[in-house]
DNA sequence: CTTCATGCAAAGTATTTGCAGCGTC
DNA sequence: GACGCTGCAAATACTTTGCATGAAG
């Protein structure tokens, strides 16, 4: 599969949809073309104001509830990284696991991919625990470049 | 330092703590028991309820009061596992820095302590993004063994 | 014209705050 | 008796829900 321009993504993902019974509305694709335009997650707070800026200003509600509707497609996830909101991401189809790094003055979070054996770890800890281990958060905190 | 019997540790932290001008009142002192005797970390909720059974029943403001009092002086540190609310860790003299792993099924947290080099990775991390990388957060979810 | 999606207002959950009174030292 | 601590009620922040209306297919 190769690399799309945004916005032959975006159709990509909605024609999926449509034929999956969903209606397609202006909430709904500006939705999804935010999240494929965007490198970073995103929280409810921050999707309602973009929106607003492309006038549409949705009500909260629907906000949440879109939310709640790719993240039971698995079309995105949701990280928590303790500002006591959570945010959501785009998940591309062969999306790669990966983490985050939080800056704590200016509450920038970017993506990073780390390159250790993390499948190894959760069979130890599963070893250790006698849980049967499904998965793991692991997030970072520190300052940013522009912030030191 | 050698081990102690709880009673003689909650004595002990609680003369330190009235050597530096904090009162010692039932709630605080119920609560710091409960720290000290529990080896997982819990929620404002059940700290209410485990304070109720032992005939405090403390207002809920007076527990979050509390908890950012120790919070402060680091005797407790605050653990966030994806449950929509905070849990709250005892912090032993010589606490080691560990992690957690939560049962998705019945909901219990228990504590694990990993063997990898955490500092190494964080140094990947900081290169990687150009952070300065102050913290971070890794906790397991799973099935434990009672669920299973 | 049938569902799915939306707006609105209200409720829910976790936590915080202002303030007057009480308890510890 | 001074000052820290407490209860209470109200406020806040984020998210969810019920219900009537609206729009997509």
């Amino acid at each position: 599969m190769t690399d799309k321009k945004p916005s032959a993504k975006i159709q990509e993902v909605l024609d999926t949809l449509r034929a999956s019974g969903a209606r397609i509305t202006a909430l709904r694709s500006s939705l999804i073309g935010l999240f494929i335009g965007s490198s970073r997650p995103l929280t409810a707070a921050e999707i309602l104001a973009e929106l607003k800026k492309k006038k549409l200003a949705p009500n909260k509600s629907s906000v949440y509830r879109e939310l709640d509707f790719l993240l039971e497609l698995g079309r995105i996830i949701e990280i928590d990284v303790l500002e006591g909101m959570k945010r959501y991401e785009w998940q591309p189809e062969h999306a790669q696991h990966h983490h985050h790094i939080v800056c704590t003055q200016c509450g920038v979070v970017e993506c990073i991919e780390l390159c250790f054996n993390e499948e190894e770890l959760s069979a130890k800890v599963a070893k250790k625990s006698g849980f049967a281990v499904t998965s793991h958060v692991l997030e970072f905190f520190g300052v940013c470049a522009d912030c030191r």
